[in-house]
DNA sequence: GCCACCGGTGGC
DNA sequence: GCCACCGGTGGC
């Protein structure tokens, strides 16, 4: 049994050296709130099922990057057009781009704090062991984990990571990850704000930097994709 | 152009 | 089946 969002426990170093969900339990709280459009969150722990609900009204996307294209990273061609490509299928095959590979081992040294004490965390980007072929829990881990820091804006227990990309198009960018008390793990702010509910005042809260920012809150940057207000764009009238 | 957000995929 | 990781969309 775990601890629940608002705060229960603060156990900040166990989490540290420990995986947050995997600890004891396979995993069991460690889904990451997929949220997305249309799935009100509450704020209890869903064992390991991803939230999945969304994703009907996804987007599609119309990639056009095929089955065994292996290396090749397509150019961006923004084209914004919705395509509505690809339903939930998994259809396989994108091949991910060799980079990640060669760089291997080296850089993993500055990150390899988070793993220290214990055992290493869950499936992280840890450094890879050695007798692995060069290659980590997963395989070739293209980013360089960052430590899990708390976070003093939210409740005792809650951890910031930051992860940077290491390959592909987007290397150099970072991604911003909170694990709750439990584990759970946050990739953004939308499902931050679900899960805390009210306990927690997010509107000031960057995301990225973790700290409360007073000036965030004239600005309401984005707008949800799921805001009614946005979905008015496609509604048409007909009369016949 | 930037970047928050999230879908999708491959490796495990 | 899970999840780290990257790509891409769309709002700004």
């Amino acid at each position: 049994m775990r601890a629940h969002p608002g705060g229960g426990r603060c156990c900040p170093e166990q989490e540290e050296g420990e995986s947050a969900a995997g600890g004891s339990g396979a995993g069991g709280d460690s889904a990451i709130e997929q949220g997305g459009q249309g799935s009100a969150l509450a704020p209890s722990p869903v064992s390991g099922v991803r939230r999945e609900g969304a994703r009907g009204g996804g987007r599609g996307r119309g990639r056009w990057k095929q089955a065994g294209r292996g290396g090749g990273v397509c150019g961006r061609g923004r084209g914004r057009g919705r395509g509505r490509g690809r339903g939930r299928g998994r259809g396989r095959g994108r091949g991910r781009p060799p980079s990640g590979g060669s760089g291997l081992g080296g850089d993993g040294g500055s990150c390899g704090g988070s793993s220290g004490g214990g055992g290493a965390p869950r499936r992280e980007p840890v450094p890879f062991p050695s007798g692995s072929a060069g290659l980590g829990p997963r395989g070739p881990r293209a980013t360089e984990s960052g430590k899990r820091m708390d976070c003093p804006a939210l409740p005792p227990g809650w951890k910031k990571e930051e992860v940077i990309r290491k390959s592909g198009l987007s290397a150099g960018k970072s991604d911003v990850y909170y694990f709750s008390p439990s584990g759970k793990k946050f990739r953004s702010k939308p499902q931050l704000a679900r899960y805390l509910g009210n306990t927690v005042d997010l509107s000031s809260f960057d995301f990225r930097t973790g700290k409360m920012m007073p000036s965030k809150l004239q600005k309401n940057k984005q707008r949800l994709r799921n805001d009614p207000l946005n979905q008015n764009k496609f509604v048409c009238t007909f009369t016949l």
